[in-house]
DNA sequence: ATTAATACTCGGAATGATTCTCACTTTAGA
DNA sequence: TCTAAAGTGAGAATCATTCCGAGTATTAAT
């Protein structure tokens, strides 16, 4: 799964970039959007192929945000994440990863921990100010 | 979402009872596979609309498991998920939630924030021993 | 108990994100 | 330059989830 042979291909660098260029979280097909003005004949496969190739590479993280589609992050850094239940957007927090969740999830198991995710929830500021009355649970 | 006027039915009492019965945060098709030796008749749109229906009334969380499908998972109290990156298991971790995630995130933003999630990843008990090797990044 | 209103069920079609297939093209090393 | 292997585009296939329409069950009021 990692000791694959790549060669470079234009569309996996610009893709790449892209992603990089943005705080957004993009959707795939966010990203097919843009980078079709660059490419014209793109393909929406060649965007989740060049995905999966960057995910499998360590240069990118995928967010699954709800079931409905998947949003990906070029940050390798580990930081937590914020998700508007009625906007959907996704927003990076300032704050500091608690290393010590890992030890304590790996203590006394067999397992072994690789890494951790934090997602709060809720309305990010937009929508907040909207949106008087919030709706009930929905995660 | 919530002010819904709602009537029993046995196949979504049946549901919960079936989903609180179990640890394994189990997929929709489980649930259905169950579900239809009870009623032979069963729909898959009916899993579907009651998991729904639970989640909007407040009796069940949605755990997004990557981008295939949702687990569910009738634990109202806030804890957090161990997910095996081999074999895609959900494990209940027993750590104590850190509620202070939740004040920070909000702090000096106009967010309203509602809740968080936790999900650490690695490989399970019974994959960890078989899988010498560890695979690179995934997620 | 009957009835009316309406939520619920089933089955199957529709949706929509993601993955796969395959013939052709590009890349990189000899 | 030549060749093998990886990459590409187009479109079909997959698969979880949602929607629709006709018939059924539940509830509250008569």
């Amino acid at each position: 799964m990692a000791e694959q042979n790549y060669k470079r291909s234009r569309q996996r660098e610009r893709l790449l970039e892209l992603l990089r260029s943005t705080k957004e979280h993009p959707t795939a097909s966010w990203l097919y959007d843009r980078l079709k003005i660059e490419f014209p004949a793109l393909s929406l496969g060649t965007v989740y192929r060049n995905l999966g190739v960057l995910r499998d590479q360590g240069l990118l993280r995928v967010l699954a945000a709800g079931s409905t589609f998947d949003r990906f992050d070029a940050d390798m850094r580990t930081h937590y994440h914020f998700m508007c239940e009625r906007c959907g957007a996704v927003e990076d927090l300032a704050l500091d990863p608690d290393l010590g969740i890992e030890q304590r999830a790996a203590q006394c198991s067999g397992r072994i921990v690789t890494g951790h995710r934090v997602e709060v929830f809720g309305f990010c500021e937009a929508c907040a100010s909207k949106e008087s009355r919030p709706i009930g649970p929905s995660q």
